[in-house]
DNA sequence: TAGGAATGTATACCAGGTGCAGAAATCTAC
DNA sequence: GTAGATTTCTGCACCTGGTATACATTCCTA
């Protein structure tokens, strides 16, 4: 992966910048702008209504090289949110010690909330607003985003494994429901900024529900859904 | 919706077989027929390698007609499961009286696995294995689960809306953990059966992990992860 | 500055899915 | 029965996402 396997000098300033060469440089340049063409005309015009074809005209790219970038038309939109993906099984396994990993988890989520992180939903950056609908108002777009959430599960489930002495079955199952809390508060709030309401304004609601459901996962439904009395 | 509005006879037999009329039959003997020669030619020669052509004509159907009946191909699989979208929501509101939304699915699951339901995993015919692995190795297929797993979750939710008095977020947390717990149990009992071990040989230990999972979510994942001592 | 590797392009192609206009079948009314 | 309204089916052309091939371009290395 790297570069320069000896002494040589594979670009002209490169020992100085440490740059990773004039190729890597233009196909990060070339990817953003495909990313970047295709989100504008996503927002100006809709998902369905713009045709890959378009994108790549107005990227200035063949076709082909689009698709040697992203592998489906959905990816355009949805490859920034894979970054994430492992961030759950990060999380626990950098996690202080003598900290579980749901207290772990809900840490860091109640961190998110308070840098707006666009993950939680508490956004509401117009181009982050606008992103969040074109997802959410394509069914194609949710499946994908449900990949990610798999993804995201059998990535915490394994470091679940990997970093505590849970049988394997509690480590998926812990996975699911963490993952799936996250999701849900998530949910609540792009609902909530998405229908005109403000992060600010949103905030307090959202941790309140945070500590809420996190507190749910930890201590069971049962507490919930108490019978009946008498 | 009815088909005869007054004293008319719209068939020759209605008013004693009350049969829904020639042509709603037809309709569900085309609908079946074309399911059932997708099913049959994708368990031959697997999903990607049939097309939906070859499926109409062996069907004996044109290809317009086949997309008038299932939206997508891939509906063509999994639309025998989407009956069971609704049946967490539906177990939630005809529980007995003095039981938990919990409890009732708990034991709805577990009564699953004694009547080997094809939705639990732990079934082991031979037609229902090759349809399960057929679903499990196509990653589209996958997808299209998953947005049956979103619908039961909404489903669920808005039954335990209706039949506690828990709020609007406790309800859908709960929603997600109850099937998301219901989801990884099944996945688990479908890579066991998949992997060749018979539903029999499995049960018991499905029955443990069920009771093992149900209990984690009822009771928190608090106890699961008892922080290191001292 | 030449050669090799990586990348990009043009073209043709396949398959899923839709729109449309007309044929065929079913239902309803006489 | 039969005429006509309605629904369903069909064949066709068409669009779009995605891929294969074969060739041109660009960058790296030496």
């Amino acid at each position: 992966m790297q570069k320069s396997t000896k002494c040589s000098a594979p670009g002209i300033v490169d020992a100085v910048t440490d740059q990773p060469g004039l190729r890597e440089r233009k196909k990060q340049r070339t990817r953003t702008a495909i990313s970047e063409a295709a989100i504008a005309l996503f927002l100006e015009h809709g998902f369905a209504e713009v045709s890959v074809a378009q994108i790549a005209e107005a990227a200035e790219v063949s076709k082909r090289t689009l698709f040697a970038y992203f592998t489906t038309k959905e990816d355009l939109v949805v490859h920034r949110m894979a970054d994430h993906e492992t961030e759950p099984a990060r999380v626990v396994r950098e996690r202080p010690p003598h900290t579980t990993p749901p207290d772990a988890l809900r840490a860091h989520f109640l961190d998110g909330l308070r840098r707006r992180d666009p993950i939680t939903g508490l956004c509401d950056h117009p181009a982050i607003r606008a992103l969040t609908g074109l997802i959410f108002g394509n069914p194609t777009l949710i499946d994908r985003m449900q990949r990610f959430k798999v993804g995201s599960e059998q990535a915490l489930a394994e470091a679940l494994c990997d970093t505590t002495e849970v049988p394997g079955l509690v480590a998926r199952v812990a996975a699911a429901q963490l993952i799936a809390v996250q999701w849900t508060l998530s949910s609540d709030n792009f609902a909530c900024v998405g229908s005109g309401q403000s992060a600010d304004a949103r905030y307090p609601d959202a941790v309140r529900d945070a500590e809420r459901a996190f507190g749910l996962v930890e201590n069971g439904l049962a507490a919930a859904f108490t019978p009946p009395p008498a």
